[in-house]
DNA sequence: GTTAGCACTCTGACTAGTCGAGTGCTAACA
DNA sequence: TGTTAGCACTCGACTAGTCAGAGTGCTAAC
């Protein structure tokens, strides 16, 4: 059986209004507000076709029907195909830009204020970053006794603790020390590190041992933070407001979904890594995470210096307005990338 | 009419039976369950007083009774004065304090894991502080264009900027510059500084004018960052699992209400300003905020340095068990005010 | 002051019936 | 051969009625 164009139509038809309504579609419905010119008798049969292709589903034997997930995916990549790559700059970005100064904060407010205009859900991780490497790395002075680390890493990140130490230092002894650290861990990353390396670092004099086990250490944990990435959600609830998820059953599982960390990771880490430049959607059942099969996920990834950094995620229902949706996040990333680059060079 | 002894019985089975049940309770189940040596009868006389006095609520017509907030506000009271002061310490602020290196980090695994502990949600604010004071600044030059500022202020906060700057500096430079700033800000809260001073650190020279500037804005928003607080969830979710909430209206404007920033910073804000060294309860409507109007709080503050700092609330229903979480919220807030001062101080 | 008894009320579960929306199948039509 | 009208059938949603159970308030008796 091969899907004409009248099927296509109809099965267009049938999203459509399932979209509007969240109820399942009857061949009636279908004749009486899209003008096909056949009758419902007519439409039955080709929604009979349509169910044996797989397109669409009768949850019960005497309801409409709903579209399938295979049914949204060929609806989706009509949509797709259709959609003209016209560009409008985002608004609230030069709005958001003003007001925030590190890329965390940003990427946080783009979130926010995504979930809000669009009233799904929304994901973002903040830029993760293998192996980073070590820039420069500051011992400052701040009393006798207490020692500020500053460890400035590729793309300017920078991290810093504060060390109390059990006897006095100066000035002159800080330089050595930042000069011999310097010149062994710039444009190392946490991995090329080794015992020989750190064993030159502490050198033999036994109170310069101490000070420099403890800035290591520090160090270490500066590198390793900056290689992790965070990942926040907004707009969870806007789930509970859809027709679909009013049995609580459901909300609520979704509703843990959304607050499980893993769940999350796998969501951001499996965008990140089929990253191509392009807005993805993941319908239903097609992610493997049980929790989420009543849901469709439309995510991309974002850059920071034309290397991929992080990745953004819009949670919504499976019949979520698919075309605002991704021509939305289309925009948003085309100007979020040059707007984090700058962020990270200035 | 006054509360004897037997009504005070009464009220107490009626609340622990509702406790375990989630349901309206009636006069024989209290007979049979409670040996009260009284009948059905009697207790629905004394019920009928615990109405009139306003400490139970009867549904509808036919039910059993339920407790008020008055109802919960009495057995509340009751069982704080009986608690003894037995303390245990918790096991897990050990491990905790083992991974976390920052304040913030550490305030968050441990709502973290008190969600999970007691299957309510968990709310913290990150410390807040009003007028923090400046302590000392460093210019750190990391190429010749980029310039590095460093705000260490009160309790060691330190907050970090990169600056790039349009002509190249040099350490000379920079150090006259550092000498100027902590001169004229050392000790000053944002609210202390006036243009006056200001116009003393830019001085007459353009170009240190141009550099000056900027390094004044990125203090300034350090300044006004440390002074503000975050505040972070934990285990809403676990809301939905409870047979009050099953209704889909209910959760979901619990939900939401649980992702409101401006709720949140109401709940932190009162908590932190009612402060006196004790763990508060705030039942039902005894808060004004609508949308938790069925919900209680266990609330408390946290200390640094023997001041307060921020806040911790737990949210469960009405019938959490007040008992349990009161004495588990006692025992971390000794322990905790203790870790956060050692951290603050390393 | 306590209790037994009774009439009453409300809820929830169950049943049966009706209506409307929808289907599939068949036979007739163009 | 594709399209359509007609019809029997199915299912869910709604309504009304019944019934048992849990609970109450009131009264009279202990």
């Amino acid at each position: 059986m091969k899907l004409d164009e009248r099927k296509q139509e109809i099965l267009k038809a049938i999203i459509n209004n399932y979209f509007e309504t969240a109820l399942p579609v009857g061949s009636r419905t279908i004749s009486k507000q899209y003008n096909l010119g056949v009758s419902p008798a007519t439409i039955r049969n080709e929604m009979s076709d349509l169910e044996e292709l797989g397109f669409i589903i009768q949850p019960h034997a005497s309801a409409g029907r709903i579209p399938s997930d295979k049914g949204y995916r060929l609806y989706v990549d009509m949509v797709m195909q259709l959609q003209k790559a016209e560009y409008r700059k985002l608004v609230y970005l030069e709005e958001l830009k003003a007001s925030a100064g590190r890329i965390e904060d940003l990427l946080k407010s783009i979130a926010k204020r995504l979930a809000e205009e669009t009233n799904y859900a929304t994901l973002i991780s903040t830029p993760q970053y293998k192996k980073t490497r070590i820039k420069n790395i500051q011992l400052v002075e701040v009393n006798s006794q207490d020692l500020l680390v500053i460890v400035v890493a590729e793309r300017n990140q920078v991290k810093d603790y504060l060390i109390h130490l059990e006897q006095p230092i100066n000035q002159e002894l800080l330089t050595r020390l930042s000069v011999c650290i310097n010149s062994e861990l710039r444009g190392m990353s946490l991995e090329d590190i080794d015992l020989e390396c750190i064993r030159r670092i502490k050198g033999n004099d036994a109170q310069e041992r101490r000070i420099m086990t403890e800035v290591l250490d520090v160090i270490f944990k500066a590198i390793r933070q900056m290689d992790e990435a965070d990942i926040f959600t907004y707009g969870a609830s806007n789930m509970m407001k859809l027709p679909e998820f009013q049995d609580v059953g459901k909300a609520s599982s979704i509703m843990r979904a959304l607050e499980q960390e893993d769940i999350l990771e796998d969501i951001i880490n499996t965008t990140f890594e089929s990253d191509d430049g392009n807005v993805k959607i993941v319908i239903g059942e097609e992610n493997n995470i049980q929790d989420l099969k009543d849901l469709s996920l439309i995510t991309t990834s974002y850059h920071i210096n034309g290397e991929k950094a992080g990745a953004i995620a819009i949670i919504g229902p499976k019949r979520m307005d698919y075309e605002n949706t991704i021509s939305n996040l289309r925009m948003l990333i085309k100007d979020i990338d040059e707007l984090l680059t700058q962020l990270s060079q200035r």
